[in-house]
DNA sequence: TGATTGCCTTGATCAGGATCAAATGAAAGG
DNA sequence: CCTTTCATTTGATCCTGATCAAGGCAATCA
């Protein structure tokens, strides 16, 4: 099975730190005692290697914490980001079993990981769970076209806005567009890692941060903090319209 | 329900039209007859809407003939092309009521049509066909991240190819690619078109497009019609690795 | 403490593709 | 047949972001 990121919401998972719940919301005793059964934990060190594109992968996984990037690289070098994995995200493919992409660790990082048999059997027996992979998938399918959106068309100013728009949403959890009063959150990407993601140079990424900073659009603050005086003006950079897609 | 596209293996639909076959190759009898039943043609011509970014959407669709796009806009117009929906693929998302982006027929266009409730019915009581949407989206996934990494990381020249490879692949139904002897296959698309899915204006595309004519990788013949004399050279044009990503 | 290393910034120059503009070609309609 | 319209080509110029090259800064380690 090859990896892809499906997105668990955050508020299904309790305390759960496998967040799995939300892989089931509406599953109870029984199937939640098989995902109980069947998990195991993997960490990794910043930097080491997942899986590497074209390898064997027995296992979906879900991120408990930490980062991973999923990459694509042509033959020369030039390398493209194609997915980026926080937590609660989910890895893996149920049916497949190599993996297309190479997942990196960026941050330290801990996996929570069902090997892929049972939780494909599990899969064909409870159909609430197949349901909810798809539902997951079509997130993230969206996700990938908005991202094609901003690789097409977006100048490097608003490459780097959209980003930093998307890690604080993630980071605060805010839904919507709208925030009052300054957002905080960490950078957890390099500046050749955001490039990776941009499909730009880290020279550039490095210009357009501090083109943003002269600005007042971000504040850069030690330890890769950022500092979003006004997530509105923020918003406004990314060349999204206003209400951005959050109809469902 | 927002519009995503699934692709649907031709060998699945037989003679049938609207391939459903395909949706769930393993149903027999009562499943097949239920899709049957809740099935529906529509038909439009070049250029025109088939819904609008925003639209509630009340059915899933296979395209039969002809061809779509999606496409996203930004508020100044700029284009941006994010997914390609040709004979057999599918469109629609269960579970959800609202198209994400506007898709436009292309060419003349008929899409066999599900009402999305019965449609999502049939889903939740068949875990074979929820099943086998995921596994179809997971392919749409994977088609979109190579679409990244052309948008992101390729020169002109290898967007170009890579388009024209992929049609011809498709056009031609071949999966290796390798090929002996001259492919050809119609181009659906205007140059601006082209433009759209490849993240480039029209002015280059046509001035790549005769580049690899004077360099001999294919030929512009009448009526929007490709040859490729030797479809290997093109796939060398792409950037791609030869092998190709075509394992499972 | 000094050296090394990784990450980031900054500068100078270049080039790939965008933009602006005009001409050509082909199909459709009166 | 001429006109209109749309798709495409071609040319000239511009500009954004890439490339090449140094230098700075902070953390780590000997």
């Amino acid at each position: 099975m090859s990896l892809n990121p499906l997105k668990l919401a955050p508020q299904d998972c309790g305390d759960c730190p496998i967040r799995h719940r939300a892989v089931c919301s509406r599953c109870d005793g029984p199937e939640l005692a098989r995902l109980e059964e069947m998990k195991y934990y993997r960490s990794f060190e910043a930097g080491q290697n997942v899986v590497w594109s074209g390898d064997r992968m027995d296992f979906v996984a879900s991120v408990v914490s930490g980062i991973a990037s999923m990459t694509q690289t042509m033959e020369d070098g030039r390398r493209q980001m194609v997915g980026l994995l926080l937590p609660s995200d989910f890895v893996g493919r149920p049916g497949r079993t190599v993996a297309p992409y190479d997942v990196t660790a960026t941050t330290d990082l801990v996996m929570c990981c069902f090997r892929r048999k049972p939780f494909e059997d599990m899969m064909a027996t409870t159909p609430h769970v197949a349901q909810r992979l798809l539902e997951m998938t079509l997130d993230e399918l969206d996700a990938a076209r908005e991202w094609m959106l901003l690789l097409g068309r977006k100048t490097a100013r608003e490459k780097i806005a959209s980003l930093l728009a998307i890690l604080a949403r993630r980071d605060t959890g805010l839904k919507a567009k709208a925030a009052k009063g300054p957002i905080s959150f960490d950078l957890p990407l390099t500046r050749e890692e955001m490039a990776d993601y941009l499909g730009l140079t880290l020279e550039t990424v490095s210009r357009q941060m501090n083109a943003l900073k002269r600005d007042g659009v971000v504040e850069l603050a030690e330890r890769r903090r950022i500092i979003v005086p006004d997530f509105d003006r923020l918003a406004e950079e990314t060349g999204d319209d206003a209400d951005g897609g959050f109809l469902s």
